[in-house]
DNA sequence: GTCCAATACATAAGAATCTGATGTATATTT
DNA sequence: AAATATACATCAGATTCTTATGTATTGGAC
């Protein structure tokens, strides 16, 4: 199953700064693998979304970039600024709070554990 | 707490299904303030959302209407069509295996039970 | 008996964000 | 040699939401 693009609107940013708290820095490119990969093709992020978030969090001051050579190929490492980290606890509480609402509003059952 | 808009995004036409799954039928003013009620005014449709997506949703023959006089004001009840009952269905169990993914992915704990 | 809040619909300009296409270029695999 | 993967980026158009505005009725407070 492939999430529709819907469902998936709203969660990028919150995404990108998980994957930014839990491996100090990333690449474009190597995010768009590792949520594949984390969520076995479920949810797929296109770089047409993905780039102009990561250029919007860089202007508020939420990431900071390096640029590097691999060769001749240039890559933009991507990591948390300390204004960052403090927004990336919120965002993940704000949307663990915002499932629970859901979960009860929509009568889902879990598992136990 | 309220949900920054960005998180609601995307689910508002899940909520409307699941509420007319379980009332048969309701009226859109009805929908905003069960929703405030059933949230404890953490989520609060906008009118400016609301009734264009209900709109959208007849116009895809997913919903019916009725409309009545209580006095002489009007109230339109909206319905989930045959074709409704069977989006509504998928699109909440989407919804579920959504929040599965995404609680791996933001690695949240939840409560057991 | 008047005024404010609540009920109840609707539309519309502008903002935000995503899709899908396109563009450029290097590196690797077949 | 060609196709695929890596890696960045932008942009027109679509979708969807916010905020404001509009109309009108009903109920309660004072």
């Amino acid at each position: 199953m492939i999430y529709s693009s819907e469902l998936i609107k709203g969660t990028l940013k919150t995404i990108i700064l998980k994957l930014l708290k839990d491996n100090k820095r990333m690449y474009g490119y190597e995010i768009t693998q590792r949520v594949k990969e984390l969520t076995n093709d479920r949810i797929q992020l296109t770089e047409g979304a993905l780039y102009p978030s990561l250029h919007a969090l860089e202007a508020d001051g939420i990431l900071t970039t390096e640029t590097e050579y691999i060769g001749k190929r240039v890559r933009k490492y991507y990591s948390l600024s300390p204004k960052g980290k403090t927004i990336t606890k919120e965002k993940i509480s704000e949307f663990a709070d915002f499932m629970s609402t859901m979960k009860f509003l929509l009568d889902i059952k879990t598992d136990i554990a």
